[in-house]
DNA sequence: GGTGCCCTGTGG
DNA sequence: CCACAGGGCACC
């Protein structure tokens, strides 16, 4: 479910309710969840830390402890996070759940259990969540068209498979990659060896932007994200092409092309883009 | 590199 | 009923 724009909205609504807090303990419904390490020990681990600051990385989320442990975790497609209080009913998918001090429990709940929950000691790296692996931001003022050059010019991968590369750039998925290349005007499966200068600088402009654009559509209340369980993104109307399909393209009105790339469903305007 | 897999829910 | 889903990884 959540790309970049989705886990900052997470962030920016659920931050200022959490720093501060102390985690009186921890339940653990389902230990799948918990990679790192043992669940009983990760609620061991856990319990009676202040949240210092609750941070994003790419598609990942940080607690952050005072004192300098960390619990990192990934929602995958389904996770979500909640805040609730105590009284109100488990959900048939709610395998974690935080108490904290103020009467409220910072829930996740995740129908297709893929997510995951780390827990990283002070001074140790983290080596296991797979956040050290991330390329750049793409707010990162060092994101230039010489970085995407350098690092994508040789390849012969489809331009698509690149955006997706977390290790490339950190946070894009398989919409905003879609929503991306349409707005770059670029054919999800040109090959990266193939990208002209124009297509670079095209791109390295589609990539902030388009993130910038969703973050902004996905502005919601604390109130409203509560309500909606932690599942509201608003921002489906705004879409161009993806799960758009055999629909007319808004810029030229050309039927939309759906392809598989990299094993991803993906959409495309075989006229608008090149 | 492709494919399967981890899972459940939903829509055609 | 089957195909597919906004992610990521292990495995040929």
């Amino acid at each position: 479910m959540p790309e970049l724009p989705e886990v900052e909205t997470i962030k920016r609504v659920l931050q200022p309710h959490l720093v501060g807090r102390k985690i009186k303990s921890v339940i653990v419904h389902n230990d799948r969840i918990v990679a790192y390490p043992q669940a009983e020990l990760f609620a061991l681990k856990v319990s009676g830390q202040m949240i210092a600051n609750f941070t994003r990385r790419g598609k990942f989320l940080s607690l952050h402890f005072l004192g300098g442990d960390t619990v990192v975790l990934h929602l995958r497609m389904t996770g979500a996070l909640t805040l609730s209080p105590p009284s109100a009913p488990v959900e048939k998918h709610t395998h974690l759940i935080f108490v904290l001090d103020d009467e409220k429990e910072l829930r996740y709940e995740d129908a297709r259990r893929f997510g995951r929950f780390w827990f990283i000691e002070n001074g140790t790296e983290d080596t296991i969540s797979g956040k050290s692996k991330l390329g750049i931001e793409p707010f990162d003022s060092r994101l230039t068209a010489a970085y995407l050059r350098d690092r994508l010019i040789k390849s012969k991968r489809p331009i698509k498979e690149a955006l997706l590369d977390q290790g490339l750039f950190a946070g894009i998925g398989n919409i905003y990659a879609d929503e991306i290349l349409f707005t770059a005007k670029i054919r999800p499966d040109k090959a990266v060896c193939t990208l002209t200068d124009d297509d670079f600088a095209r791109l390295l402009k589609a990539i902030p932007e388009r993130l910038e654009y969703f973050i902004e559509k996905n502005e919601i209340s604390f109130e409203a994200y509560l309500k909606s369980k932690g599942k509201e993104y608003r921002n489906t109307p705004y879409l161009q092409v993806y799960g758009k399909a055999g629909r007319p393209c808004a810029c030229c009105g050309a039927e939309l092309c759906h392809t598989v790339i990299g094993g991803r469903s993906s959409v495309y305007c075989p006229n608008c883009q090149k």
